[in-house]
DNA sequence: CCACATCTGTAGTGAACACTACATATCTGG
DNA sequence: CCAGATATGTAGTGTTCACTACAGATGTGG
């Protein structure tokens, strides 16, 4: 019982460029021809390794997320709910511009909608965009225990609002907005969350006295 | 030279069925066979009244962006900067999760990404949700001009922010989000507005006072 | 009632799609 | 060096896609 010919290509190396034409063209306008020439590989390869189409994307968006995962886990480690929010939004700001990249996120230009067949894709991508949500509630949860966002402040609403603001970013994005276009709207979002701040309350207080 | 036989169904009723269509699968999703079964035409009468699947789109993008004029007619008539925020932000809530309609908003859901060949369909989106934008910049112009916003504030930047909360929120009503979960991301939003205003800032020299 | 123009339904068209059969090549275990 | 197992490249498969040829139907102007 042999172990059988080892594959040629790098999975990984392979997943990268399937990600990128999923992120340029999206889930369905992405077509196996295009994505077997981007992996440098033939259609029986990618079948053996991935399963099938939606199979590829499946891995490419973990491969998406386990890279942004560390990124993600620096923007908590920021001290205080406003700087997390400023250092995510300014950070994708960056990041949806970045010329290495398509522009915009994947988990938004993958499909927010899609035909017949694959409707269960946007679910897919809603899934892994609300990890990071979590994370951020979670952070801002921490953040209002230690007496950082006021008593009155929801975590929950605070995260999903930064992430809403992260989707808009994306898409505006994809569709041809320049990197400050991108940091002005992060600059605006940034103050909601200001708002929330006891350092916030302090201030204007600091002006009362 | 006689006038031809009149056409049998009426167009503007029939681009309502397309435009849901569009709105529920997206440009690349939807089918020709979907679009017919839906507006009760055949093929034949498609492409005689709209040229081509592009052309149905865009006229169905026109009828769209015209029933949202008269509303954001509205919106843009509130008083204040921040109340034109609070009005836009939460009838798109309310809009986003109307269950007469898909989820979600058709300037976003009609396709964010596409493939070869559909390559301007996301500018044609991008060009309605423009003149949205262009709209509320008016706005904030008029309110910085008439006092109600701070003079440090850019209208430009504040309109790229409501709208692209706006398109967020769109991405999260399509992926399932309810109306409340929308609404809590309005309040969090209008804040911004608020912090760029003349009224908080005079209520935080009311405090100081 | 006829010439002409436009619409409608049937029934397709070629092209592109996701996916695969199959023969061949390259590995491991014995 | 052979048998079993897995990967690869070529060359397709059937299906679905956007789109249309064509014949018949229904209108107007003379």
């Amino acid at each position: 019982m042999g172990m059988g010919r080892p594959r040629e290509f790098n999975a990984e190396t392979a997943l990268d460029q399937a990600m990128e034409v999923f992120w340029r063209h999206g889930y369905e306008g992405a077509t196996i021809a295009q994505l077997t020439e981007a992996m440098g590989i033939n259609p029986p390869s990618l079948y053996a390794c991935f399963g099938n189409k939606e199979g590829l994307l499946k891995a490419a968006l973990d491969r998406y997320t386990k890279l942004r995962g560390v990124w993600m886990d620096e923007v908590v480690a920021a001290p205080t709910a406003r700087d997390v929010a400023e250092r995510m939004l300014l950070g994708i700001a960056e990041k949806q511009t970045d010329p290495a990249n398509p522009p915009g996120c994947l988990l938004v230009q993958g499909g927010i909608a899609c035909g017949s067949g694959s409707e269960n894709v946007p679910f897919e991508l809603a899934a892994r965009r609300a990890q990071n949500e979590d994370q951020l509630r979670d952070r801002f949860i921490r953040a209002k225990a230690e007496g950082d966002l006021k008593a009155t402040s929801d975590p929950a609403a605070l995260a999903r609002y930064v992430s809403a603001v992260a989707v808009g970013m994306g898409v505006m994005a994809s569709s041809g907005s320049d990197r400050d276009a991108l940091r002005q709207v992060a600059d605006v979002a940034v103050q909601a969350v200001e708002a929330q701040s006891v350092a916030e309350e302090r201030r204007a207080a600091g002006l009362r006295g």
